[in-house]
DNA sequence: GGTGAAATCTACCTAGG
DNA sequence: CCTAGGTAGATTTCACC
């Protein structure tokens, strides 16, 4: 699917508010309403608009604290990343995990609604599990920038 | 506010699906869906839920590297990292960043179009800054656990 | 919890390059 | 023939009962 500049500027539109008209994205991109609703469709039908989603206050639901974990699992092996894995699944605490180039290791995103339960996360979950070797963790203090939209320039 | 485990659970499911009618969360939340209709307003009064987004897929935005990169400022002083702070905002591939504790440290999420992109951002953007002393970057490989709901229970 | 007016979406239709 | 703009029926929302 080849996207046009206008494609682009809905699709920033669209991230910045998912529940855009096709009325109101059609005076953005001077458009017909018809048009960019069509746009859209075809966007969403493509699979260039994965989901729409509802962006919540992690504050306003108890959730004050945010941090960053590194795990460095013991052992390399295809076996011991997979049961981490499914550990991670089990985890709502954990929202998001990536794997890196070079190391073995994971970075998680964690809300928790206190230290407390971060450190039960850390020790009682993370360190617990035999496949596990050291974890760093780093909480967020502040966000300067959040959620951005993607590049699309 | 105060919120139920009926708001919970409505609030699970529009962060899966943030356009889901009121109808479709009555029959979800087993209400009425001028009952759910009236609780989600609700939740959007008060700020709980902050917006609504749609999410791209990065890779078919040719957003092909995606990367965490940690950046230590040099000197520790507010001006410093007001200074760092409006870089933030001038630069699109850097979608999010976070201050943690302890030391002054920003982490970056990036995306970016190929490695060439991501290594002209870290050497004549980051490393240009008279301000950063020092730039850790690791290219994510996989993400076994991507943006799931926050953790409502 | 229910109802109805207003707004919105979407499929279909028409016009122009 | 493909792309842009317009129209009508169905659906959804939201203020009110």
């Amino acid at each position: 699917m080849i996207l046009d500049p206008v494609d682009l500027r809905l699709l920033e539109h669209l991230q910045k508010n998912g529940q855009a008209t096709a009325q109101e994205l059609g005076e953005v991109l001077h458009l017909s309403a018809s048009q960019a609703g069509r746009r859209r469709q075809k966007l969403e039908e493509t699979g260039v608009i994965h989901h729409y989603a509802a962006r919540l206050d992690p504050a306003k639901l108890g959730l004050s604290v945010q941090a960053f974990v590194q795990v460095q699992l013991d052992r390399h092996g295809a076996e011991h990343g997979a049961s981490f894995a499914r550990l991670l699944k089990t985890r709502p605490e954990i929202t998001s995990a990536w794997t890196m180039t070079g190391e073995a290791d994971y970075l998680l995103r964690v809300y928790c609604p206190d230290l407390a339960s971060l450190n039960r996360l850390i020790h009682e979950v993370l360190l617990a599990n035999p496949v596990v070797s050291r974890v760093h963790s780093q909480i967020v203090m502040d966000q300067p920038k959040a959620d951005a939209p993607l590049p699309l320039g």
